[in-house]
DNA sequence: GCACCGGGTGAGAGCGCTCCCGGAACACCG
DNA sequence: CGGTGTTCCGGGAGCGCTCTCACCCGGTGC
């Protein structure tokens, strides 16, 4: 049933069409210096044959596979049960589909699976990467690089902006750092002045800018109105629960993300706050389904998540296209988004 | 940069261990019938020069790919705005990872996607693939089922159990009904009598299963007591609004999935009925996230979505491998998942 | 009218691999 | 000791495609 009778070659749509093969080929790419008449011809045999070239012999000569793997870490996927993932996936696969090119995924967890990615990246199989590695000991992007394969990461990678082995590094990212700006300011110009922060795990680089954000604005605060949190509610709950204790006369609290807003909120209400009116609270990211649902509705800083994925693959594409046109390779740069304030009810 | 240095091909491993590059080949391929001294020389030479396979061009030849398609249509991209869609791929990737074989990640948008993903599939450039299609009148299947790909599909298609074009199809779901059963008689157990149900969208099978589940227990039941929503939040207060209206004597919800069983929560919260005291409310699916974070935390039925992705991998790759053995083509037959009744405050 | 040119076309090599098949080496039995 | 397997290995064809290169042919310039 399956394919018994096997598809159709070029050959086959060559004789169809009374061509060569290498002009059957030169029409199936393009058609560029090939006659009207026999393009015409030849389009009418791929149609009437039904045929779909090959994509592995395609491959061996030509050493493009017009696919590129996204790579996600399993503690991201974690963090990803939430809607980052889908709407990244979604960004990314938009633009791909776009460009002809197919998403290869691989999801990782631990060690092993590490060199896995490695040798399979290594291994020539894709024409490039997406990668998303938050953590500062990621061992990941080490192996990428080593395996020589164009890659551009998800949110900022961890060792900084400084060169490594002279190679940049291209990353697309939200501004973590402007966007936890705006929140705490906010909450500034609502006259709150015992302003909190409930960080996500510093080792992520979005967690550690976020609070850079804040820092920027609460020069000199004290410290006991930062707890660190994971980005999850329990931590968040937790968090809110030492920022109550060590400071019970905070007014303000700005969660490095939505879902642990959510876990403050509920100790707040557990606390018997009221939130806005004794508490102010923001969260960052936007997710639709946390903050929208919280009581009170989260007001947050929103970070167009689809768009990351985009502009990540539209980046690599790029980048790939000139590789192949032997162009100027102009210094691919980063790309830092730029964030928005949502006003809802809780600040 | 990228490999100016082209990759170590199967002759230079045969050169280096002093061998025919078929029996590298071999030996690359698992070594049977190649004696032990060779086997370890071979092994050494792709060791010291970090040979990788050409996988185009051992596909060019086997005719396969190592590797399957994951279509997702993007309605369900959308309903998946929850964890559902990480938590089936990870399964997914896990039994594919075990394989060796790759994830090539489909999403659908739009009609015209459709024709795009089946030309992909009829290209044969994947082993086989795992598609969700949920909704009763998408074309996808029939097209996948033209491109003569091996298919497994998550959740039970629409066109019901009948034999379509005598071909069987495959799928894994969990078991909808029966967990409904289970929620609504929980319910009873409880004393309650006026027993209402939100539905899912009923274009949906898993909704229009529930619901079948609900009618099971609740035989004769009013039709006022029945309220379709949308699988959302916002479905879910909408529906919960209407039954308040049509039926204020109303004491126990099962709502088809979570979220719109957080948004029933919040109307009931909204017009001072007390949960469970005065309406006790089960959602489905236990989605963390949501089922844990309302208030009260959420009874519901509870699904392995993980385990769902990971079986029908494993099914897919079961029948290709059969396939390859030409051994008996054992009827695949598709699975249903149990599910379990999770307790927790709100019924 | 002839050398020249350039766009359009076809022949053929070869990408890196698998797998069939024939031959070498060896064991065993009559 | 010859015949018959058996096991192991290498030669070589060929998967379907792209791409270089040589060739053909109509048009120009002198």
């Amino acid at each position: 049933m399956t394919g018994t009778a096997s598809r159709p070659t070029l050959e086959a749509v060559a004789a169809r069409a009374g061509v060569s093969r290498a002009t059957a080929s030169r029409v199936v790419n393009g058609g560029d210096g090939v006659r009207e008449p026999l393009v015409e011809r030849v389009r009418r045999a791929v149609e009437e044959l039904g045929y779909v070239p090959n994509q592995a012999a395609r491959s061996l000569v030509t050493r493009r596979h017009d696919a590129v793997a996204v790579v996600i870490a399993e503690p991201e996927t974690r963090v990803f049960a939430d809607p980052f993932f889908a709407l990244q996936l979604r960004g990314i696969s938009k633009e791909l589909t776009a460009h002809d090119s197919q998403l290869v995924l691989l999801l990782t967890e631990g060690r092993d699976d590490h060199v896995r990615v490695g040798r399979y990246l290594a291994g020539g199989h894709v024409d490039g990467a997406l990668v998303f590695s938050l953590h500062l000991d990621d061992p990941l992007p080490g192996l990428i690089h080593g395996a020589g394969v164009p890659t551009v990461f998800g949110g900022r990678p961890g060792w900084g902006d400084g060169p490594r082995d002279a190679v940049p590094t291209v990353y697309v990212d939200c501004d973590n750092r402007g966007g936890a700006r705006d929140a705490v300011r906010h909450l500034v110009g609502l006259g709150r002045t015992r302003i909190a922060h409930i960080t996500g795990p510093l080792d992520q680089t979005s967690a550690a800018d976020r609070l850079d954000g804040f820092r920027d604005v609460m020069v000199d605060v004290d410290p006991a109105l930062i707890a660190e949190g994971d980005f999850t509610p329990a931590g968040g709950e937790r968090a809110m629960r030492e920022l109550l204790e060590r400071r019970p006369d905070v007014d303000a609290v700005f969660a490095a993300n939505d879902l642990s807003a959510a876990g403050a909120l509920r100790v707040l209400r557990e606390r018997g706050r009221r939130v806005p009116d004794d508490v102010a609270v923001i969260g960052f990211d936007d997710m639709l389904p946390v903050a929208e649902q919280t009581d009170p509705p989260l007001t947050t800083v929103r970070q167009d998540i689809e768009e990351i994925g985009r502009l990540m693959a539209r980046l690599l594409l790029r980048r790939l296209d000139r590789a192949a046109d032997e162009g100027p390779v102009g210094a691919p740069s980063s790309v830092v988004l730029p964030t928005t304030l949502v006003r809802r009810a809780s600040a």
